[in-house]
DNA sequence: TTTGGGGAATGGTACTACCAATTTTGTGTC
DNA sequence: GACACAAAATTGGTAGTACCATTCCCCAAA
């Protein structure tokens, strides 16, 4: 089979020919999705024979199976071959650790985007909340509940926790984009983990199951943004509090870029 | 220079040198990034030098400048060199094509992440906004006004007139995100572009520009979301009236997984 | 049927060569 | 001294080859 990847390069617009290979190599694997020619799951030619039916050198190919590698659409193992994912959850990940690193984006403002997100997902999910959803909410809370003792497990629950609300709110585009942001919160999180209240953190969190149990999106919603408040407030408090220490240090490195 | 690759490779953990040589150089890319070793804006040593001091070849090297110039991080140039972008606004585009392809997000849902998250972002652009930042907004609604009989550009300084809301609330996490949602639900308005009133959306606009610039949070969310609805609802009845036309071909395949 | 073993296929890395675009440098002219 | 133009060096882009380590798969032996 030819790909013709020639194809893609208009005449009308001789301007994208310009891009390079790896560009229209990428271009064209988008075209194969869409088309159904490449199935999720699905296992693509070797790169031997990829590179003939494009017409480029192994090289160049290599270039953008790479870069779709890393964005996680397609996983490539030694000696079996290349699959494309069925999902791609992770895909946001490393440009956003990049968006934070070369705009300098803050913790705060981590912590506000979730503010302006997270209140109205828990509200929908209070509307849309089945009763195996209910239970998969509290089987994470129970837990939390277990491992209040260990912090570093216990704030892992806790993204669990929040993720669980994102994928009960039925809606995977603002799901996928804030499980990201809070990887990168919970980066912080971890260093100042020790300094949280189990109980207090397990009280609001249960507040919120509550209403989402009773499907009362307007109390889920405030709860939510108690709780994050909360969160942003104490860690804000941390912070001040901490001053020359270790944890301070690193929490101001990572408030002006993290990582 | 030497930048210490194999550094990476902690001993306590050995599964993650299995990471190949690309993965690491990305990862070392980072660290270089977030310690100041490589400024936004700087030039970065030319690729020969650096596959020496990396320790790898040129090969390797490229396929990891690679990932960062197709995510946006750096910047390419033939005979010129290699610098690091100051900002990397499209950053996430490239991830999200993909994640609308693998995921196959539907334009409804889409529709419904800006339905929950622009209001929020409009109240607190109202509550932001200078008077520089309302006389934007105002030179934008104009630019709109102006073209209204060109359906194309009408779309295009639609987008403008949201982005520029999304600047005004102050949190780029947010607006970079969902300026991406915005370019792929617009790939798909453009279709339909010629179905709407332009005058029944500049109403729209104008009302939200009324309460932003009364600095009326409440009104401002409310207000975009008559106007989310309404677009929604349009173009949900612009399909079902459209049948068997060549636009809902286009748009039900769309809907499946945009391009 | 189970178990090894060996060959084939596959991705990973390195190295070389050459091309085209760009910048830099040097030279000559006014 | 200033400017114009050409030659040379630099740089990213692509192609091609070679070799390695891992994995898969088939077939023979127990």
């Amino acid at each position: 089979m030819c790909y013709d990847l020639a194809g893609r390069m208009g005449k009308k617009t001789p301007a994208l020919s310009k891009d390079d290979v790896t560009a229209r190599l990428i271009s064209a694997f988008k075209g194969l999705i869409s088309s159904g020619d490449l199935s999720p799951g699905g296992r693509l030619p070797a790169e031997r024979e990829l590179a003939v039916s494009f017409g480029v050198s192994r090289s160049s190919l290599r270039q953008a199976l790479k870069v779709l590698e890393i964005m996680g659409v397609i996983s490539q193992r030694v000696g079996d071959g290349t699959y494309l994912n069925p999902a791609a959850p992770a895909i946001l990940s490393e440009p956003m650790e990049f968006l934070i690193l070369l705009d300098g984006i803050s913790f705060h403002e981590l912590m506000e985007a979730r503010r302006i997100v997270e209140p109205e997902l828990a509200a929908r999910a209070a509307m849309r909340a089945t009763l195996e959803d209910v239970a998969e909410l509290v089987a994470v809370h129970a837990e939390m509940e277990a491992c209040k003792t260990d912090s570093v497990r216990f704030v892992e629950a806790d993204l669990k926790f929040h993720q669980t609300i994102f994928r009960i709110s039925g809606n995977r585009v603002c799901s996928m984009m804030f499980t990201v942001v809070h990887h990168s919160v919970h980066k912080l999180m971890e260093l100042t983990s020790s300094l949280v209240n189990p109980e207090h953190t397990l009280g609001l969190h249960r507040r919120i199951t509550t209403a989402i149990r009773k499907a009362d999106a307007e109390s889920a919603r405030q709860r939510m943004i108690e709780h994050l408040d909360d969160a942003a407030g104490l860690l804000a408090r941390t912070a001040a509090k901490q001053t020359e220490t270790k944890v301070l240090k690193r929490v101001s490195k990572l408030q002006r870029g993290i990582r």
